[in-house]
DNA sequence: GTTTATACAAACACGGTTGTATGTAAATAG
DNA sequence: CTATTTACATACAACCGTGTTTGTATAAAC
């Protein structure tokens, strides 16, 4: 065998990451033996196992991989101007980066699915941190909403934003369980727009 | 081993469905050996095959004891006077009943979170029949009460029931996956009555 | 009252998966 | 240029978990 460099080794690390996520998609994370991985990325176990302790660590990577990306994705730019306008365009980036990458949608697939949360799983279920933050980037549009006075009376920001935040995790969650044909796949943004509607003054 | 009596064999039955469902909770379907669950039922393997051709039965006729009657409980009664009344009603059963009634709760969070969706459990995910029952029957009610002019003007009834059909997946996603004490549980019942009022007239 | 089918327990055979240990050629460090 | 580490492949040992088969005491059928 030849030995790799630094550069070729990196490499082979990333094509197990997207050999496993291929391998996961398909047969589910725990149904999904690290020789069935191995056998997709063109290396045996004894490459994974070089670059990752076991299955967890190699699940954890790769949901990094594409996870971490996608947070960062969904922004709310501050435009007091026009924070609902903000709103609907950060929900939308949502769904068209679904939409647009292959590797996110796949991953968000996988943790949705395809995986169980027990025990090391347990504690990224409802991935507490991003969501919450989420959470509260919401809280707080809806509340410049409410103080420039764009908002229909009645609820306060904090329930609009759960509101919307139920309505989102709804969404993607259909959104991922459909065939791209899915009518909810197709009309996401106009779901999306009707239920920023839905809240103007 | 004394032999037992029909009634007897059936209350076996119903107790590896039982220890199922436990074992299920807290190692996830795929990695429950029938020799967890046989033991958490006093029984041997020799018992759960005797009642169930393998894992994916078992796992089925769970589901289905405590799934069919839970969609049987919510229901929208027809009131023209009220449809958008009957909308809360009907929403309100749910959480009551994720609240009320441990098994059902159980057996949703396994669903949820606990089991992988392929081969075999695929044609499962999203429990496309009922879901779309589901959401007919939202629709119908929304439209009933557009005709009485109960409804603020613009969305249509289809998108406003989508937008109901995401809110509620997203509640009982978050609900479920939340502590006990979690806010989401908490303020189900307000978030629901604040969803609903957030499109009357 | 026999016979038969039932409701399991116990034993068996088998493959799959895991983790580790060992081998090794080439890259890198010194 | 030599020594050492790297980046794997290969081989090994151990353990489940599964499905099936066999055994058996008893309930139910006739």
């Amino acid at each position: 065998m030849v030995r790799k460099t630094k550069e070729e080794a990196e490499i082979t690390r990333l094509h197990i990451i997207d050999a496993a996520r291929r391998v996961f998609l398909q047969c589910g994370v725990s149904h999904t033996s690290l020789e069935k991985i191995a056998a997709a990325a063109g290396v045996t176990r004894g490459a994974v196992y070089w670059h990752f302790r076991n299955k967890s660590e190699l699940f954890f990577a790769m949901r990094e991989d594409a996870i971490l990306p996608f947070v960062d994705r969904v922004v709310f730019d501050a435009d007091d101007e026009e924070p609902l306008a903000g709103i609907e365009t950060a929900l939308l980036e949502i769904f068209r980066v679904l939409a647009d990458e292959q590797k996110t949608r796949e991953t968000l697939e996988i943790v949705s699915f395809k995986c169980e949360y027990v025990d090391e799983f347990l504690p990224l279920m409802g991935c507490s941190a991003g969501q919450q933050a989420f959470l509260d980037d919401l809280t707080r549009a809806y509340a410049r909403a409410a103080a420039r006075g764009l908002l229909r009376p009645g609820p306060t920001p904090e329930v609009l934003a759960t509101d919307t935040f139920m309505f989102v995790g709804g969404l993607v969650k259909h959104w991922l369980e459909g065939e791209p044909e899915s009518p909810f796949r197709q009309g996401a943004e106009d779901l999306v727009r009707a239920h920023v509607a839905l809240r103007r003054a």
